[in-house]
DNA sequence: GGCGCCTACTAAACCGGTTCAAACCTGAGG
DNA sequence: CCTCAGGTTTGAACCGGTTTAGTAGGCGCC
């Protein structure tokens, strides 16, 4: 029976073994490679491990011998609990979990971004970076400790495997959509440009230095459409608030409603941030689309949800976790790139603007 | 010349010991304990290692060593996306990361629940069952690895730690408030009471055989309540579907309103089946709450946000998180039992019944 | 000059398994 | 009687480190 702490120390598959008298390789396989015993030896070795109160291999140690933790690695930026707070990030997750589920593996979430100390000790096969990734090898670490992994949304690195979306075309398509419509005064909501919490609107210096891959892309999106029309960009504001919530939305929306002339039209970076402007225009007393149009990026399911529901482009957030995932279980197939489609989705929150 | 590591081979901590010409020991305590070496054969050894492009020990071979793996284990149950399409889930995992983070853990989601494969050899020092744990052993494979673990929202365990709510003063309180405001005529719209994926109304002998603890609990509390007050508890039906989530909620609400006499009121199990129900009050043309009461059981976010905003019972998701986590970065406080508080708020969703 | 003490380092045990080549049976075929 | 085949079982190397007890040498102290 189980008593508290045996004496005598831990019982281990050589304890079994030697209770046995057999070799701890007999006891091994019983549990490894069951047709390599006859079935008789196996019922005795199964037998007295339970009477020993051996519960089987430790895991640990098979990993050691074995050389694979059967555990993928997820990679947050900063706060990991960030990462459950964003919708987009928790269709991800979900996306990345269906196929450790299908596949067996344990999903490992790891904190402060890929030089922390847990990144560089997590028991994992593979790591996924979904954080902004510096370009110059802001990996080192877990590169050097020779781990497949691949970037999403981030730079594109050698010997790594990458999952993405078209940013810039999507932003685009949003921008176009709403001078399509006939609006000429544009207000930006941005997530952050560059790591360092400033909070404001961002002038063309700061928005030459950003560094998050997927801000630039979006803002590089919206300018060339911009410009392409004739529109000089430099009129156009750029809020940026940190972090990239709801709120950082509402707050920055309310700078820009404010302005005068009013922005007819907001084309925020997320739909968290197109959420949270909802709510600043409300608070303005402002009613969506009639005096302004506000239209998302990520398609979230709130998205649809709002009032009035939000235009927005839509981006394979699941897909994206599982496409992922996937490439780091075909081995070789790391180096690829795999970049998932955009699509405007165009709901209740965008219309013409006021007076026409 | 590396006549100390085998060509070919992997470089590992000997290799460089033996490039140097000292023992592994030294080598070792390079990376651990550098006040025990001179500060100028460690650099010495820094920079050999270097050279020889060795990233720093194994972090799979120093767990075994040191026989601490620094991550905690998260248990789900079945569809392990399932857990982040839950928003209630969501907050739940927020908390237990905050705490990781701070400790400098990883954190293991596990799917399949406690007896799957992977929860029997994924690498963690101690586990998180959040999942609806069978009372009779099915914690087996956790029990028997000698882990660590709390248990969440279910049976109180032997040896186990414990993080849970008042399920039956909430659902209580819940009912208590649609009794005050003069609603006879209840309906409940439940989450799974077994684990059959079974659908329909639960009639009594089937609420009798429930076996989730949480929808037990509060099942219980509505029962308690309504019979307190006179009413016989038959004439409430029960309305069971499968997922828990927001479908569910809308076909069960809409087969409770399809009754003659339509019910009055509807005490839901989770928000997520509340916002539900309120879509099938809209689909049946149902004002709310001015022809129906809702209440729901979360109060998740989309709670305060839903049109009316919904009256609901809050607990407090994050913190049961945090204290599960914190409960085994404590030792010996496994064991001890911890019932977070449960507080109903009222909104806007719940009024006198019509014709009041 | 003997003694204790400190620093810098090492040898060897240990963590708990997996695996591969070789040894050991046992029975069938020649 | 010998050989060969095939299924069982084992010895020993290996996975890649950490740690403890202990040694060698240098130093101050009386």
């Amino acid at each position: 029976m189980e008593t508290g702490g045996r004496a005598g120390g831990r019982v281990t598959l050589a304890t079994v073994a030697s209770a046995l008298g057999v070799s701890r390789a007999t006891v091994s396989n019983a549990y490894n490679h069951p047709e390599r015993l006859s079935p008789r030896l196996r019922s005795r070795v199964l037998r007295t491990a339970g009477e020993l109160g051996y519960a089987g291999p430790d895991p640990l140690a098979a990993t050691l011998s074995r050389g694979r933790v059967n555990a993928l690695g997820l990679v947050h930026g900063a706060p990991m609990s960030f990462g459950f707070s964003d919708p987009a990030a928790v269709l991800f997750l979900q996306g990345v979990s269906e196929v450790c589920e299908r596949e067996d593996l344990a999903l490992v979430l790891i904190a402060g971004g890929p030089d922390s100390a847990v990144a560089r000790v997590a028991l994992v096969d593979a790591m996924i970076c979904y954080c902004d990734v510096p370009a110059e090898g802001g990996l080192a670490a877990i590169v050097d400790r020779g781990l497949p992994f691949v970037v999403v949304d981030g730079p594109r690195l050698p010997g790594a495997g990458h999952v993405g979306i078209d940013d810039r075309g999507g932003a685009a398509s949003a921008a176009r959509h709403l001078l399509d419509l006939g609006h000429t005064r544009l207000g930006v909501v941005a997530m952050p440009l560059i790591e360092d919490e400033w909070e404001g609107t961002a002038d063309q210096d700061r928005q030459d230095r950003a560094h998050y891959r997927a801000s630039c892309e979006r803002l590089r999106g919206y300018r060339e459409v911009v410009e392409g029309a004739g529109h000089p960009w430099s009129a156009v504001p750029v809020e940026e608030r940190v972090p990239y919530g709801r709120d950082a939305g509402r707050r920055a929306a309310a700078a820009l409603l404010a302005r005068r002339p009013r922005p007819t039209a907001l084309l925020a970076m997320s739909d968290e941030l197109a959420l949270g402007a909802m709510a600043a225009a409300a608070d303005a007393g402002l009613s969506v689309p009639g005096d302004v149009a506000i239209v998302g990026f990520d398609d979230v399911p709130a998205a649809a949800d709002a009032h009035p529901a939000l235009t927005t482009v839509r981006q394979p957030h699941r897909k994206k976790g599982r496409r992922a995932a996937e490439l780091l279980l075909r081995p070789g197939v790391a180096g690829d790139e795999h970049r998932l489609p955009v699509e405007l989705v165009v709901r209740a929150s965008t219309g013409p603007p006021p007076g026409r």
